[in-house]
RNA sequence: GGGCGCAUAGUGUAGUGGAUAUCACGCUGGCCUUCUAAGCCGGCAACCGGGGUUCGAAUCCCCGUGUGCCCGCCA
């Protein structure tokens, strides 16, 4: 409701000075009400009561008193329950949004953002869990460029160390035939034939049969120790040859994302922090901090035990006996070059790691580096317990994606319609994809939940085709006025009289600028969900009481309205990664 | 053993000091000759337990209970 704020401040500080009070010290008070059905925004009163040493309630009526001497109609305050509440007039709101322009996000600062999600390592296809990951970093992506930030998504490709060096050791000394009979001596199902030309879906054998054979037999450990030795001091040869064991892998992993709208404008392999020397830097520094000790074979550390790190284990160890560098030491490097990239860094974790992202901070104060904003998300469980590649106990999203659009296909079957079979078939799969990553957004992040396959294809009210529907139906009655080549009659908005649904799609359609702005600086996605939810159920009342097309005349103002309004829920829709369909 | 998350109707969720605790599923009763019924309207039902701070606590603090994650010279 910043356009109604923006308009009382001048007032404001015009009745806080006669009260004697400090406006600018009082500003956080106006405030937009939890129940926005009560007034557009408020003023709670009970903190000045201990100033004032008045009875909150008496000091609301004074001040709303003194707002009705200075504020015109269009703008109602009221007193109540020791609150002072602002209403504004529908009409006048209508004429802000309808016919005076007015932009949402026009005095917000603009930011260059690069936000850092998925980033999994490339061993194998992309599983329910996995994907909570980049569907979050996603939606923080969209979300601040609708804000009008300018924005990088970054996945950091882990290409040395051990997973890699794994998979690229299993590629060369592991027969087809073998990966085969291992796995199923050890009860992992067989590859899905739908997948077979996937290469995340084909290889991930390769790496579960090798660390099944690595228990068996021990003398497997010092080839691989020596191959990621020489990734690890960035040997050419090595990571050419690693290179080559994953990439098919990542592909693979980027078109099951590609399904989800999901894309990335850069890429950075771990290898380049070794290559380019940073990270020897980085570790020189570090070597001058107060908290760095030397273990006796001389790894190196730092002593976290006084900067709130405690457990078994308080040191962060940054370089090993042998000299080479660990992933933290490369993530500190991979940091300061992210910092020269943009003004603002934003990561998207795991719940797991928590403590490591913690240690990486004290690390980053300590080289006088600026903290990512981190934004942690819990793990999602299947009902028979933790989703894990290397035991295949999982739920591919590929599988679920083909799920969703089967199931839509299916609801599609059975409603009338003149569709033809490609646009049924493209219906299905926006709706798949959508479904998914709303039902994925709509959980506030740190909160754990367990996969069931009816929630997770559910398209009920709570949903993302809940949303689409809405923006088909505002969709269809343009098509309608369109074809039937209705004019737009000239109106007064004074005129206007306002029902109550259209008023509450009115303000729900002012608050979409503080859904975002909420969105954004919490780092949560699910807010905005939340009003989407909320956008298209006001849209749904609006539609249901106030017509369009009556008798064949188009009203004028509610077509205005109605265009409004569908193309804000399109933007939202962009804004969230759901693809907002023109029928369905 | 220690640290860090989380706990709200039968189920899933919103809510980070204020007005009658949100929304959905579920159960239940209604609405399609009228702009897409994947929709709309009504009813049922909840803040883990105990202390504290405050004029006021689901929200902040302490203790407990349950649950998840972590405590590698792995990533």
């Amino acid at each position: 409701m910043k356009l109604l704020i923006d308009k009382i401040k001048p007032f404001f500080e015009k009745v806080f000075g006669s009260l004697g009070l400090d406006s600018k010290e009082y500003e956080f008070l106006i405030q937009t009400p939890r129940d926005t059905n009560v007034c557009d925004v408020c003023i709670p009163c009970f903190s000045l009561a201990k100033i004032m040493k008045e009875n909150p309630v008496k000091i609301a009526e004074n001040i709303a008193n003194e707002f009705n001497l200075l504020l015109q109609k269009e703008i109602n305050v009221k007193a109540l329950n020791g609150y002072v509440n602002f209403s504004s007039d529908s009409r006048w709101i209508a004429k802000k949004l309808l016919f005076e322009n007015y932009s949402f996000f026009k005095e917000s600062q603009k930011l260059k953002i690069l936000i850092e999600h998925t980033s999994a390592n490339p061993n194998g296809p992309f599983h329910v869990g996995r994907a909570r990951n980049a569907i979050l970093g996603d939606a923080l992506v969209r979300l601040n460029r609708d804000l009008g930030n300018e924005v990088i998504a970054e996945y950091y490709v882990d290409d040395m160390g051990k997973q890699v060096g794994i998979l690229s050791w299993a590629l060369e000394n592991i027969s087809r035939k073998e990966v085969n009979d291992i796995l199923e001596h050890n009860g992992i199902d067989n590859l899905n034939p739908i997948w077979k030309q996937k290469e995340d879906h084909v290889r991930v054998r390769w790496y579960q049969a090798a660390n099944i054979l690595r228990k068996e037999k021990p003398e497997i450990e010092d080839e691989l120790a020596e191959i990621i030795r020489k990734s690890e001091e960035g040997d050419e040869k090595v990571l050419l040859q690693f290179n080559n064991a994953f990439q098919p892998i990542l592909d693979g992993m980027l078109e099951t994302l590609a399904k989800l709208g999901i894309k990335y404008d850069s890429f950075t392999n771990e290898s380049k922090f070794i290559i380019d020397g940073s990270v020897n830097k980085i570790v020189k520094n570090l070597e001058k901090s107060d908290l760095y000790g030397e273990a006796e074979n001389g790894a190196k550390f730092l002593e976290l035990a006084e900067k709130g790190v405690s457990g078994k284990s308080t040191k962060f160890f940054f370089q090993r006996s042998d000299g080479s560098s660990l992933y933290a030491t490369r993530d500190l490097a991979y940091h300061q070059w992210k910092w020269s990239q943009s003004e603002k860094l934003i990561n998207v974790l795991g719940e797991d790691h928590r403590l490591q992202s913690k240690q990486v901070s004290v690390a980053l104060n300590e080289l006088n580096i600026k903290c990512p904003e981190v934004i942690f998300y819990a793990f999602i469980k299947l009902p028979e317990g933790k989703m894990s590649t290397r035991k295949g106990n999982v739920v591919f999203m590929d599988d679920l994606i083909l799920e969703a659009e089967e199931i839509a296909l299916k609801i599609l079957s059975e409603r009338k319609g003149e569709l033809n079979k490609d646009e049924v078939f493209k219906i299905a799969k926006a709706v798949a994809s959508s479904a998914i990553r709303f039902n994925i957004l709509k959980v506030s992040p740190e909160k754990g939940f367990t996969f069931k396959w009816e929630d997770a294809l559910s398209f009920d009210a709570d949903s993302a085709p809940f949303i689409m529907y809405s923006h088909a139906r505002s969709c269809s009655i343009n098509k309608k006025v369109k074809s039937l080549e209705l004019i737009e009659d000239n109106f007064d908005i004074s005129e206007i009289d306002i029902n109550d649904s259209t008023s509450r799609l009115l303000r729900t359609i002012l608050r979409y600028e503080d859904a975002i702005e909420k969105s954004i600086s919490e780092n949560k996605p699910n807010h905005f969900c939340n009003y989407m939810l909320e956008l298209s159920t006001s849209y749904n009342l609006f539609y249901r009481d106030s017509p369009i097309i009556k008798n064949g005349e188009l009203n004028a103002f509610n077509y205005k309205v109605s265009e409004y309004s569908r193309k804000l829920i399109h933007r939202g829709c962009n804004a969230l990664g759901i693809i907002p369909l023109e029928s369905m």
